[in-house]
DNA sequence: CTGTTAGCGCATTCAG
DNA sequence: CTGAATGCGCTAACAG
């Protein structure tokens, strides 16, 4: 910066405020100083900058697994939002160690970002209020912390569990079947409120044995298909947790020769890519992945900006999408 | 860290020499220093590290879109290999937009990034070019660029493709097709020219009719075998540019009533988790997607630890797996 | 083993 | 409209 001002023939205070577009200068130096910057390929220094002023114009984005389909989409919708307001993103993919999580809001911390994006953190609630609280902004998704002051981001899981049960009962199904994914998730404890909640109004008995965690993988859905059908062969109707538990259970049937949907209707939840390529082709709920990336970028730079957010929550619904699994 | 200084009764220089395990300082001092550091919750800034070191423990990674599982799966590499060398890393998805990417890498050049990892860039090679000179650490996915003295990580996509068409071969097949996908990409290249040189070797002739390119997706896909397809009906066999592509194909041919593999047999490329999953499972060529990014950021902390690299290469073997859809 | 003196490259006062 | 002085929080070289 010097450099350019020398040759400018102005003071470094002219060059800031010709390259903050700031104050008023005069159009004739302004023009000098942006030729020299340009003839001499000057960059001015984020990190300079940033000292200076306390802000650094990034944020960080902690996820359990980014090459999850899931997560990927949901980081693909802040980066893409992040950009449009000119922040940079720090990826931080924790591979669902709460150690590493830690490590990496710790890290966050020095880097100074401007705020925290959390992507359904396994942290136990006492380490993330104390990782939190170190943080000024942040924004939660998928999990609720009001009290912490930090913004949340939730899918209406509950609603989309809720139609599609609704859209068993209509097929005159009883025996409706549950793959409850991880008992631990909001969007577990969530899906399985939903599922509760069709049944008690449609007047069918709650069964204990008709619904089983597992983990949200393929072969978590397969195996616990498989013991499920196993105990419970009058099962019609399966509602999995997520699409790929759904694949699974897919799987599980075609290999017992259980004809889906003839015999066993199924469905997943996301509508993650692979849900349309299946086949059958699963019905599901689509879930925002992007618009959740998109909504937490937003409640996330209204912090920033110190726009009043104290726990505030974006709701963001589901859309039921029939084919061919459960038609 | 002067509040830190004063409360433990030393100088700023001990405390950042405690901080940075530098230099010598008696067990005594230390303990007293890290007793406060503890009490006050005192974090180092990196920004003013960074400005006084020259050095910022970041990276840039680079890619078209981190939604699509193969740039997903190269990320989660890259972040983990960097997470184990303590750097961050900034998430630029540019959404195949080559302008996009140029802002991006001038934004990390702002940022003051330690180093840069483009993935598969779209850029044309005057821009790639000017972008790069101003970044002295840079790794190249999918591109090779040896003389703007990038380091590069590829896969050996010809002898992918060569397994697979060989794999045609032997089982007799004649007229074999091929989807090919981009044009203008290195891994459309070296996949065509496998096939090529395969058919070569094999004496079988070279049909320009049997080679499609198409968009590197599930519709592409559909459609261009559709199209394929009714051109060429003695088709038996079909390879294709990757998964996605296949999984495609595979939905025309049961839209067809051509059952796979016994009336034509499919394969894809990359492997990704889907593969496995639709019915039936591809043959395809398994990429280390994740050792890419792996590889990558190895190569580029070698550069940034001023190891020689000029031009370097690293080439990734695949492995060929076979499955229901062409056995 | 420890402290002192200088910046790192910029933005923020305040004066001209 | 422009410039000079000062500090952001830390580390690199030297001195003790």
């Amino acid at each position: 910066m010097a450099d350019v001002a020398r040759e400018a023939g102005v003071s470094l205070m002219t060059v800031s405020r010709v390259i903050n577009e700031k104050g008023d200068v005069s159009d004739d130096t302004r023009q000098r100083v942006l030729t020299v910057v340009e003839r001499m390929d000057y960059r001015p220094s984020g990190i300079a900058r940033s000292l200076a002023t306390h802000r650094t114009g990034t944020i960080g984005l902690v996820v359990p697994d980014i090459s999850n389909p899931f997560f990927a989409d949901v980081a693909r919708g802040v980066a893409d939002a992040a950009y449009l307001e000119n922040y940079s993103v720090f990826l931080c993919s924790s591979d669902e160690e709460p150690e590493r999580e830690l490590e990496f809001v710790a890290s966050l911390e020095e880097k100074r970002v401007d705020g925290l994006i959390v992507c359904s953190s396994r942290l136990p609630r006492q380490d993330l209020t104390v990782a939190l609280t170190r943080h000024t902004n942040v924004v939660l998704i998928n999990r609720r912390a009001n009290d912490l002051g930090a913004g949340a981001v939730l899918a209406d899981d509950e609603a989309g569990a809720r139609m599609i049960v609704e859209h068993f009962v209509r097929r005159g199904h009883k025996n409706i079947a549950l793959l409850a994914g991880p008992s631990a998730s909001y969007s577990g404890k969530a899906r399985l409120s939903g599922y509760r909640s069709v049944l008690e109004t449609s007047g069918i008995a709650w069964q204990p044995d008709l619904v089983r965690h597992c983990a949200p993988t393929a072969d978590g859905g397969a195996e616990a298909a498989e013991a499920l059908l196993t105990e419970r062969p009058d099962i019609t109707a399966l509602f999995c947790y997520n699409d790929l538990v759904a694949v699974g259970a897919l799987r599980t049937c075609t290999s017992r020769s259980l004809e889906v949907p003839a015999r066993i209707a199924i469905a997943g939840f996301d509508d993650i890519a692979i849900a349309a390529l299946v086949n059958p082709p699963l019905t599901t709920c689509r879930v925002p992945r992007y618009d959740i990336g998109v909504q937490a970028n937003r409640l996330l730079l209204n912090q920033i900006n110190s726009e009043p957010c104290n726990g505030c929550e974006t709701i963001l619904p589901v859309e039921f999408v029939v084919r061919a699994s459960a038609p």
